[in-house]
DNA sequence: ATCGCACCTGTAGTAACTATAGGATCAAGG
DNA sequence: CCTTGATCCTATAGTTACTACAGGTGCGAT
């Protein structure tokens, strides 16, 4: 039963590997719902918060913003048609990855080249810093 | 000309393109050096601000984080024997961006792979949100 | 000399958390 | 049953890297 229905916000922390503070901020920020309290105050979640913080785990890790997260959490609450939207954000945000994909390789490219050349010209002047100060590595 | 050598902190932002409250910020944080004052209290900058400013646009556009700029920036300063230390920093950041290219790669497969499988399902349940909820969508 | 823009300092706001302080509650052991 | 220690509560502050504002002064152009 890695599923229990009454659990603590650090039962539930342990459970989805999520900071308790975390917890506590996403609920303040509006992205996980209250959950009831026990007769002394203490939050009392259950299986829709471990799910939901399943949620926004993955599409964390996923890299979409939480931003993002909250827009597509936001559709799930409302119903309308929310495939379509879904889609949406997906996509665009799939736009942004491949983008950011691309940026790094360049950058990578850039990197690998100056490192490789510092490691060959021994000492004269660092080309990773030449290359920082704008001169023209290609040579 | 477009160095002279006694620029306002608005000239600097516009030569730079960097925004002129964050020209104060960099030099709160340490990374840019206070330069001399106007008899009335106005910072008068100069070519070396330039070229600063220029070494901290293009490492944040390598994807070096501040922290990273202001180490390279401190060797800089110490003159020890900057090289190694600097291609120290680089090596390691091009290790990052290698395993963030990686990571951002395994996103964008199974994105797009949902993103796909979402145009043809036309209703039924959307494969991005099935992804989010940690359903199984290989089929 | 004056007008208005740019500058000054200092503080607050932003996002997304993390950490702390001081006090209350819960659950387990005696 | 009652104590004790772990956990929880709220509220506030710190973090990073900026950005924005407020209220007041300097600077250059007319």
């Amino acid at each position: 039963m890695t599923n229990p229905n009454s659990l603590s916000r650090g039962q539930l922390a342990r459970e989805t590997g999520i900071n308790s503070e975390t917890i506590l901020y996403y609920e303040k920020s509006g992205i996980l719902p209250a959950p009831p309290r026990s007769a002394g105050g203490h939050r009392v979640y259950n299986d829709t918060h471990v799910q939901t913080l399943g949620f926004i785990k993955r599409a964390r890790g996923l890299g979409f913003a939480p931003k993002e997260v909250r827009a597509i959490l936001g559709l799930h609450d409302e119903g309308d048609q929310p495939c379509e939207k879904v889609k949406q954000i997906a996509a665009q945000h799939l736009e942004q990855v491949r983008s950011k994909i691309a940026d790094l390789r360049q950058i990578e490219g850039l990197l690998s080249k100056t490192v490789d050349q510092c490691a060959v010209e021994t000492d004269d002047q660092c080309a990773v810093l030449e290359l920082l100060e704008g001169k023209d590595i290609s040579r």
